[in-house]
DNA sequence: ATCGGTACCTGCACGC
DNA sequence: TGCGTGCAGGTACCGA
């Protein structure tokens, strides 16, 4: 985001794209003619969308999904799948696995507008009241944008153990001091991996080729096995809605009247 | 309305 | 070296 922001006030000369799966049924002739002359009036990010306001009130939405890139110059490669040139300089976006999307709209898209809000505005009551209401897994559903933005597997179990709180205890089954610890880690976390430039752990990197630091500051993701890093019981990883999902069995304790677990 | 399961796609690490 | 398998950050869509 944070190396994306130069391109604010530039014109686009040409878009070009090259997979239509990442327009998700968007028409490339028809984007590339919209967005040719255009100038970006404005980028902000909406949890894990981006959308950027052209000057005569389009909009162009990204979301980078799993493996997206933007990229500032460089050489396109076997999965760039559009390529923006500006008066100055070029955007290239890049997705091996293309789970992302790259698309045009002339109104405000729906998918942005219906998303949860951002857990960095959010007040500590709406968000309680919210959780108190849902049956299902607190896991599931931080994953679920439409409760919360921007939260992603990684963040919901580093957040999920800061506050102590197993992945499959009943979201309107934790205890109010729980509510409270997991608003202020879920804020925490994502401060905190925004200002480290987010996490890299495969390939991510930023707009200039920079990968994030988050990483090394994962306490439970991906250190199945590991000690954890508060009382050195081996962190255990469970399928949650067919999401992979870290833990400590210790600092975050099984509720009880829990669906049935794979543990590994 | 809400929930769980599945599909989408490529790359990588692993064991054989 | 090469092949098959399982796994990976995310969301949309389906049926229950």
């Amino acid at each position: 985001m944070r190396s994306i922001r130069p391109l604010v006030g530039r014109r686009i000369a040409t878009a070009e794209f090259r997979n239509l799966r990442v327009l998700r049924g968007g028409n490339p002739d028809h984007m590339a003619a919209r967005l040719a002359g255009r100038r970006i009036a404005s980028v902000k990010r909406y949890g894990k969308f981006i959308v950027a306001t052209l000057d005569d009130g389009a909009f162009l939405m990204i979301h980078l999904g799993m493996t997206g890139k933007l990229l500032l110059g460089g050489a396109p490669g076997k999965h760039t799948h559009a390529i923006l040139t500006f008066d100055r300089g070029m955007l290239l976006y890049d997705d091996s696995r293309q789970f992302g999307c790259i698309e045009f709209h002339e109104e405000f898209p729906k998918r942005v507008a219906r998303l949860g809000p951002e857990p960095l505005e959010v007040s500590y009551e709406d968000f309680a009241q919210a959780m108190s209401r849902r049956k299902t897994t607190v896991k599931a559903l931080l994953l679920n944008q439409t409760f919360l933005r921007g939260v992603g597997n990684i963040y919901a179990d580093e957040a999920l153990f800061r506050a102590g709180i197993h992945p499959q205890a009943l979201a309107c089954h934790i205890k109010k001091d729980r509510v409270r610890k997991l608003y202020d880690a879920v804020r925490q976390v994502l401060s905190e991996a925004i200002e480290a430039g987010g996490s890299s752990i495969s390939d991510y990197v930023d707009a200039e080729g920079r990968s994030g630091w988050f990483q090394f500051s994962h306490r439970v993701y991906g250190r199945t096995g590991e000690p954890c890093p508060v009382c050195g019981t081996p962190i255990r990883r469970v399928v949650v809605t067919q999401r992979s999902s870290h833990f400590c069995p210790v600092c975050q304790r099984r509720p009880g009247g829990l669906r049935n677990t794979r543990t590994s």
